[in-house]
DNA sequence: TGTACATCAGTGAACGCGCGTTCACTGATGTAC
DNA sequence: TGTACATCAGTGAACGCGCGTTCACTGATGTAC
């Protein structure tokens, strides 16, 4: 049985759970990468077990389609998503701009440190299969409902409507969503990405204005 | 020569130039109904001419690749896009007010009249080739910058200066694509699009709301 | 108007290739006693 | 601890199918005279 990837030569002997394990995580990497190039559907069970080294009907033992290992992925994206709102709400910024601040900081770290997830995620969201596109609306609509309910226990906001504070919240989900696709296809450091973090912050200030005198209508 | 699909009783005879164009028609209308399920890149050649009704081989005699429709479907999308931009300025709206509500009436005019070239710019706005990427982000570039053009010209930004103009066009217009995106996954008069077009009208007074009290930074 | 020739959109056979999926298998890992 | 058996991740051959592309072709349309 060679798995297709050397052994490092004192590696202790894996349990076949955790062989397994190994090998289901290096067809969900290389469905990341190859997903950079092409979108989920064009991607071939083939392309996969070769590029992880494992003879096609192998792929069986972990997924029972391209469309099943494609909902993988969607899971693991969405968990990137979940954990990018964590580190937004961790920040313990005071007043509105620094709370903007620290928030595009903390979708860089985590574009640049998921950059694949957020790739996909891009991707799939409009060309995906029903089920992903399904699944990534979801949880595009869940952190809308959680950052709503995070701006109602914020200064300023105490007599807002229910509807206002989602108009304002999807806002800031759309916005938020158009920078990650724009970071994705911009390297780190660099003065596009420059550019791109700095429009976001201008924005999200401008919408934060206009919400501010938006809420007595 | 039979072309696949039934001429009329009474139609008077094609020039062959017009014969052309027409099956040139009928494969880029195949591909547009085909892309509505699957990408692009994941186009085949013979799926296309088979919708069409012709062989295979006589794709060749209108486009060079799959690649290549794409392009063309690009470029009828965008002449799509400019026809929603010209629409949208022939409006003789008064108020900001009135300007946002027309502007929705006439995206989603575009949107019903037009779902397919849509719902292609949608999808492959992010998953298409590199080719076709490259070609709407220059033409919702465009966009932007005309509008940022427009507002210039509207009371209240005679002093502004270009760096705002242009946040806030973009701003405008990352609402319209949301906006599209979402219209494109509704029916026509449902409660759906009446929710998702008062959101829209909403969101932009917000945002202009936001840009009258920004501009005085 | 009639004739002879050129053009060219669409045809159909053929090719080698990568595809998803089936099946019986191998041999290392795991377990019961 | 040792032995006999069960499990199961990965193998490899085989299948029928749709793919893009080549090529020589057909026959209606177009043109020159």
């Amino acid at each position: 049985m060679s798995t297709g990837y050397a052994a490092g030569v004192s590696t202790p002997p894996l349990t076949r759970a955790e062989q397994k394990e190994r090998t289901r995580r290096a067809i969900l990497d290389a469905a990341l990468d190859l997903c950079e190039e092409t979108p989920l559907a064009a991607l071939s069970l083939r392309q996969v077990a070769k590029a992880v080294g494992i003879v096609p009907t192998a792929f069986y033992r972990h997924f029972a389609s391209i469309d099943d290992l494609g909902l993988a992925l969607v899971e693991e994206s969405l968990a990137t998503l979940r954990a990018l709102l964590r580190d937004v709400r961790r920040g313990d910024a005071r007043t509105y701009s620094a709370i903007i601040d620290s928030s595009v900081e903390v979708l860089v770290d985590h574009v640049r440190r998921q950059r694949r997830h957020f790739a996909f995620i891009a991707r799939e969201r409009m060309a995906g299969p029903p089920g992903v596109r399904d699944a990534i609306a979801t949880g595009i609509g869940l952190f809308e409902r959680e950052l709503a309910s995070d701006l109602s226990a914020l200064p300023g906001t105490e007599d807002w409507a229910e509807d206002d504070l989602h108009l304002l919240s999807d806002l800031i989900v759309s916005a938020m969503v158009t920078t990650a696709e724009r970071l994705v296809d911009t390297a780190s450091r660099s003065p596009e990405e420059a550019g791109v973090t700095a429009t976001a912050r201008a924005q999200l200030r401008m919408t934060l204005v206009g919400a501010a005198h938006w809420h007595h209508r």
